[in-house]
RNA sequence: CCAGCGGUGACCGAACGGUUAGGUGACAGUCUGUAAAACUGUUUUGAGCAGGUUCGACUCCUGCCCGCUGGA
């Protein structure tokens, strides 16, 4: 028995079972049978094929899930959008990312806010006219930099309060009080295919009253976001997503998505930092929070994550991410590239499915062969290592675009790969 | 040929009569809802050559070599 992962399914042959990954509920009654479901399933059916019963019921069968934009295009999950946080890719234009064939992209509320502001973005009716870009978006609420920004600044007294966060933005003297109003406000006004509830979140090893307390506030403004997100009445309205909190204890998390659910979203995000204090990802977290929410919720990942992260969480139910690795690393000369020879051969379930390209290394200086034959972007079919190499030597722009656009790439064919969902024929 | 200026680690480049900056490069890392094309380590005790002065010279003096500039 083969098991094939494409998206096609026109290149299935009628010997070659293919698979489809099923909804978060089968995924989660899958995994729990034992380890890995990917290998349940295909021993099940191995077993199905030995004992001579048809091999290719169709019984696992599922429809693929889709992400729908308010535009009405329908993007197969599981999705990773990159991060345009000021409704740019670093060193990319709208053209670059779609011939990276990434789907979508996600952009920031709080900064889009500060510049260009309102007046412009409405000029152009949202953010997808201003960028020129056809594909999703989603808008992050801002919570992240109640974090990164007004936590890491020190002030006296904290910024934080029930009524929203006191911002001074950074590098000038302009002072905002930012709520969830200003948050889902905005988000209308950028327009975008999924609106992020304001949450509230502190380091994951804070203490349990600290986690509580922003476990408390992210849900009094989730309540508050819901309310006025409910008033816009218009036509096609993009998905709204509540933030589950509660750092590393698992109570407080459960209790947390419990209470969101109550409220009632399009999906949850797996809010926080989702990694440990020693690096390590945090799966039980994306775990508990998966199995006290219903089936028909988009399960999102916020900032998760690196490659195989992403692999583990899918096989978790989750699909949808969002993350700046790809594109942070590609300006800091860190490139992802599959193991495999050929697109073809890639096997995500291989735990060493990629590893790391770094193309400023002196060694590369004479390498005339491309980064990855496993890859199909602008920089693998047209340049070599030893082009690329020196692109970064001396400094110019140019390295970080094509690093990036490669990037993009290596995680657009990673999502690919792991969009066939698991069925048989 | 004469004069002036100069010669500092793989490269660039300061200061200083006493414990020699810094940068680039090289090597090894970090980055997870982006104040990051950033950051963190590690890396050669190195002064054109030969002498001299001095307790002590990369630093002051002499000669030679080399380079640049100007003059014959």
């Amino acid at each position: 028995m083969k098991l094939v992962y494409t998206p096609d399914l026109k290149s299935c042959g009628s010997n070659t079972v293919w698979v489809r990954f099923p909804p978060a509920a089968l995924s989660r009654s899958l995994r729990n049978k034992s380890g890995d479901w990917r290998n349940w399933l295909a021993c099940l059916l191995w077993e199905q094929e030995v004992a001579g019963s048809n091999p290719v019921s169709p019984t696992i069968f599922m429809k693929p899930k889709f992400f729908k934009t308010i535009t009405g295009q329908k993007i197969p999950l599981p999705i990773f959008f990159p991060d345009a946080t000021r409704a740019v890719l670093k060193t990319l234009d709208s053209a670059d990312i779609e011939n990276t064939k990434t789907p979508g992209i996600l952009v920031n509320t709080f900064h889009l806010n500060n510049f260009p502001g309102t007046s412009v973005i409405k000029e152009h009716d949202g953010i997808r006219n201003f960028m020129n870009w056809g594909g999703g978006v989603i808008s992050d609420s801002g919570g992240f930099q109640v974090m990164s920004l007004a936590k890491t600044f020190k002030t006296k007294k904290s910024p934080v309060s029930d009524i929203g966060v006191n911002f001074k933005i950074p590098n000038t003297n302009k002072k905002i009080l930012f709520t969830p109003k200003t948050s889902i406000d905005f988000q209308m006004v950028l327009k975008t295919d999924m609106v992020v509830v304001l949450d509230d979140f502190t380091d994951l090893d804070a203490d349990l009253n600290k986690q509580r307390e922003t476990v408390e506030r992210t849900i009094l403004w989730a309540r508050e976001c819901k309310k006025l997100f409910d008033k816009y009445k218009i036509k096609n309205k993009p998905y709204l997503l509540g933030v589950v909190q509660g750092g590393y204890n698992l109570e407080l998390r459960k209790e947390c998505t419990e209470r969101l659910v109550e409220i009632g979203f399009d999906g949850l995000g797996y809010g926080g930092w989702p990694q440990n204090a020693d690096k390590t990802f945090n799966y039980n977290i994306p775990k508990i929070i998966g199995e006290n929410c219903p089936d028909n919720y988009l399960l999102y990942g916020l900032g998760v994550g690196k490659p195989h992260e992403i692999v583990k969480m899918v096989q978790m139910g989750w699909n949808i991410f969002d993350c700046v690795l790809p594109t942070r690393d590609a300006r800091h000369k860190r490139l992802y590239v599959f193991n495999a020879k050929t697109i073809d051969d890639i096997d995500l379930s291989d735990d060493k499915f990629y590893s790391y390209y770094v193309p400023d290394k002196e060694i590369h200086s004479h390498d005339l062969s491309p980064i990855s034959t496993a890859c199909d972007c602008l920089l693998c079919t047209r340049y070599d290592r030893s082009y690329l190499h020196h692109l970064f030597q001396i400094g110019d722009m140019t390295a970080g675009r094509l690093a990036t656009i490669h990037n993009l790439r290596f995680y657009s064919l990673l999502m690919e790969k792991l969009r066939p969902i698991y069925g048989s024929i």
